[in-house]
RNA sequence: GGUCGCGUAGCUCAGCUGGAUAGAGCAUCUGCCUUCUAAGCAGACGGUCAUGGGUUCGAAUCCCGUCGCGAUCACCA
């Protein structure tokens, strides 16, 4: 399944188009596409667009080049117009040719090697609180993104930036400090992340309840949010650490560690991990000192109090500040020092950043700054920008308090796996381990699915009360679809598959050919766009196809012996491009369900 | 206000590099388990593709305007 029928059939249009109308026409710019499927045949052929070099009428176009096409493309059996278009026919003998080479080929679907070095950044969590909804998705693009981009060809690497430093992981730091009594992830049983989520908002209730103190004493908002003691605090906190004082900077390491033990529990329960880990408190001098080069080479300039800037309004946007009056960075400076280091790293051609859509214009700002500063990694720069997560009252955010938690999600979602396995009464050992990973992978398959079949760029509404359904179209129904053709397998037993030379198709049959035949195309265009969505749907319209020749064909007990065997070629190479397109999901099949 | 994005069935989403009567799932209703797993299959119901114009043989798709929703325009990250 290789060299691609579509491609042939363009082709061979336009040298029909030479030879009919003495016209030149480019192959690419020809439509084919798939018939409709309430017509007779395989690819239709768009004859409009032609009409203006035959200068005939669509009908007797279509013919001509129908015509043409039988005579001179050996897998086109015949065809048939309707208006403007031609829809073609292809031999039995093709589509079981196709099947057989996709059923020897390992690794149907992956692309050649493009050369590309890709590296793909996502997560991107600070230290201060657990991850979220947010990062849930954030976590599954990034993963799905980096797993189909290396099966399209490419060399890819995963990394991930933890915002580490500056005020908020302050925050979580002077509240334990000053409430903790020495409360550990050990000493109390709460997973490192959370411990020091609890202290944030810990900090916050104070901070507010003495704010609130200094308004009833008589100070203006404004004064009070200034004012309050534990906000000078965890000020006089944030220099000690810029500073480096050993005691903030142990502080800082002991908090950082429970995160990060925390975040990892997480990481392997979605299935994810990357290749390096990036930390802000390690990138943000290396920004500074960019930042004083290109303020050194004219790129920047100073302002009179010492700040100093880019100017991008030649490009449409404003001016930025890259390093405040006092000499500190801000996100951007931190950004601009991860890119370089990464770039030494790795000399990616392609530096994809996972990160919500709210950020569209940093990153418009961070590759231009890269731009003046002549790196020549600027323009592989690619923000990957998706849509928030909103829940049904509205935008999830977490100062509101209007939270869910990735842990908590993840649990439901497997807990509700299982309540519905178990109501459904097919499980011979509920209690036992397998069970258990059973509901995991039901439940995580439910998660991923629904939040990778739409549209990165697009934002998604999350509805926790009505959970997640595993009927329709959904990542359960595929892993049924996966399940029931290993369960036909092992009923079968260890055959080997000889396709038949002389068989005669029938028409659901050659649809899940068609269907299986567009795998590697799906790749190369969910790889184009860094959209995961259009591998999730493909895996959804090819489970659907098989499930229809399913119930209307046997397989086991075909029959004839031809048709068992190119029926079990098909079920087999369908449960291999479903396990193979749900593991670039991160979504695990199971043997059974 | 400037910039960017979005608006398709009651709900959640496909389709958007222009092509045939706009597709799924959920929900509601109706059938199908003595033959390979019914987490399935078949069917019914449901749409002025926000709106007005334009380009075209042809527009949900491209262009312009309008309305609505969102993001962003911090010496926050």
């Amino acid at each position: 399944m290789t060299n691609n029928i579509e491609q042939q059939i363009r082709t061979a249009c336009a040298a029909a188009v030479k030879e009919l109308y003495n016209a030149d026409m480019e192959a690419a710019s020809i439509a084919v596409e798939r018939t409709n499927k309430d017509q007779i045949g395989d690819y239709t052929v768009v004859v409009f667009p032609l009409l203006r070099v035959s200068k005939k009428k669509p009908e007797e176009t279509a013919n001509d080049l129908g015509a043409y096409l039988q005579a001179n493309v050996p897998q086109v059996s015949g065809f048939s117009v309707i208006k403007g278009f031609l829809n073609l026919s292809l031999t039995d003998s093709f589509w079981i040719e196709t099947l057989g080479s996709a059923l020897h080929n390992h690794e149907y679907g992956k692309g050649t090697p493009t050369g590309q070095k890709i590296t793909v950044e996502y997560c991107g969590p600070n230290t201060n609180k657990p991850l979220h909804l947010g990062h849930i998705r954030n976590m599954l693009l990034g993963y799905s993104v980096a797993s189909i981009l290396e099966f399209a060809g490419n060399e890819v690497s995963k990394v991930n930036i933890y915002n580490d430093r500056g005020i908020a992981i302050c925050k979580s730091m002077l509240a334990w400090q000053q409430f903790g009594n020495g409360e550990t992830p050990e000493s109390s049983g709460i997973k490192g992340d959370h411990l020091v989520g609890k202290y944030y908002v810990v900090f916050d209730k104070k901070y507010k309840e003495q704010v609130e103190q200094l308004k009833a004493e008589g100070l203006t908002e404004d004064e009070a949010k200034k004012k309050a003691p534990i906000q000078l605090e965890v000020q006089a906190m944030l220099l000690k650490w810029e500073a480096g004082d050993a005691e903030t900077i142990a502080l800082w390491k002991q908090m950082n560690d429970w995160v990060y033990a925390g975040f990892q529990v997480t990481f392997d329960k979605m299935g994810v991990d990357f290749d390096r880990d990036y930390f802000e408190s390690e990138t943000y001098l290396l920004g500074r000192d960019l930042v004083l080069e290109g303020l050194a080479s004219g790129v920047f300039f100073k302002k009179e109090d010492g700040s100093i800037w880019v100017d991008l309004t030649d490009k449409g946007l404003d001016q930025k500040v890259l390093l405040r009056s006092d000499g500190t960075s801000v996100y951007l400076t931190q950004d601009l020092g991860t890119a370089d280091l990464r770039y030494d790293h790795y000399h990616m051609d392609r530096n994809v950043y996972v990160v919500a859509d709210e950020q569209n214009y940093h990153f418009k700002v961070l590759q231009l700054t890269l731009e003046k500063l002549g790196k020549p990694y600027a323009a592989g720069i690619y923000h990957l920008s998706y849509g928030l997560v909103e829940l049904p009252h509205g935008r999830m955010k977490s100062r509101e308090g209007n939270v869910v938690d990735a842990d908590d999600l993840i649990r439901e979602m497997v807990a509700a796996a299982k309540a519905q396995t178990l109501e459904l009464g097919k499980l011979e050992n509920p209690e036992s381990e397998e069970a258990e990973e059973l509901f995991r992978t039901i439940g995580m398959g439910a998660l991923k699915y629904f939040m990778l079949r739409v549209d990165p760029k697009k934002k998604m509404l999350f509805n926790p009360e009505e959970s997640i359904d595993l009927q329709g179209q959904t990542g359960p129904f595929v892993q049924y679809s996966y399940a029931r053709i290993q369960s036909i397998k092992t009923k079968v037993g260890d055959i080997k598959i000889e396709l038949p030379a002389n068989y005669t198709l029938s028409a659901l049959e050659k649809e899940v050919l068609i269907e299986l035949y567009q795998y590697p195309a799906i790749i190369q265009e969910s790889a184009r766009n860094f959209d995961p969505s259009v591998v999730a749907s493909y895996t959804y319209n090819l489970a659907k196809t098989f499930n229809k020749f399913y119930v209307d064909h046997s397989i086991a007990n075909a029959e004839t012996p031809e048709a068992k065997h190119l029926r079990l070629g098909l079920a087999d190479l369908t449960a291999k491009v479903l396990a193979g397109a749900f593991k670039l999901l991160g979504i695990d099949v199971p043997e059974r369900m």
